[in-house]
DNA sequence: GTACGACTTTACGTTAACGTAAGGGGAAGA
DNA sequence: TCTTCCCCTTACGTTAACGTAAAGTCGTAC
């Protein structure tokens, strides 16, 4: 038997509101069970909302981390139904691939600005201030 | 004297609206010259359409955008300057780190997942079909 | 000269993803 | 018993990022 979790706990774990947890819900990303009226967390509802908010900061909205994430939790019984699901799998790998490039792209452009940036910055230090006392102090 | 662009060229170019980029100019993203009252967009405003258009892919809000690519046009001259937009290279750089772990985890989990996907795709095809027309052709 | 086609401004509308306020329930501790 | 938490629902509000509609301006092709 593991773990149950309050939404508090939840929302405090991950830094989000009760809100944003209670609108996940509706939206149909989390399925807790019910106490009363208190909502019961699983482990697995704490896990799928880990990849909601990754999702989140990749900058998928709700409705396509839905998508990704349920591939997760589809059924696997038959061949068809695997066959489809591995189709869908690599077409969302294909998505995570371009933004990949994006990403990659991104840090490499600001990797060659802040180094010439630097370049720029030791050329002025020295042209500037040869005397420059906390340079002279190390 | 390097290339200029209308509205509709770097909309049909990107793929996006008229709309879209006249939003990014009011945000203040873009700042094209006139001729009369049409936009002349330059090749720097191309430049940075694209990157706009990047870091919305990667999740960015057009402020975040904003911030990002105004550090590349941040000015240069003072020892000052530069110490502070090193900084702010830095915090932006963290943040496209933090990014990239989060795509690497994802892509990761999903590859990974597709293994066990296909693992059990072929267990199946070799249980329930010995006979597969499919496979026996190859 | 008029009919496009590409562009303009102004302005209201829409959608997603929550924020926020109001009012209530139940358990636990002083 | 009263207060304090922690949770609940309902419901209206907000913000970002555009969409969309209406009406006008220009140059050019017919």
């Amino acid at each position: 038997m593991s773990r149950s979790f309050s939404i508090g706990e939840l929302a405090r774990e991950f830094g989000v509101t009760l809100r944003a947890i209670r609108h996940y819900e509706d939206e149909g990303l989390l399925t807790p069970l019910r106490d009363g009226q208190r909502r019961i967390f699983s482990q697995r509802d704490r896990t799928r909302l880990a990849l909601v908010l990754r999702g989140r900061r990749l900058g998928f909205s709700l409705a396509e981390a839905k998508e990704i994430i349920d591939l997760y939790a589809a059924p696997h019984g038959e061949v068809g139904q695997l066959r489809r699901l591995l189709g869908k799998l690599a077409e969302k790998r294909t998505e995570l691939d371009g933004k990949r490039r994006d990403l990659e792209a991104s840090i490499d452009n600001m990797d060659k600005y802040a180094v010439r940036c630097r370049r720029r910055l030791a050329e002025l230090e020295a042209a500037g201030k040869p005397e420059d006392p906390d340079r002279a102090a190390r």
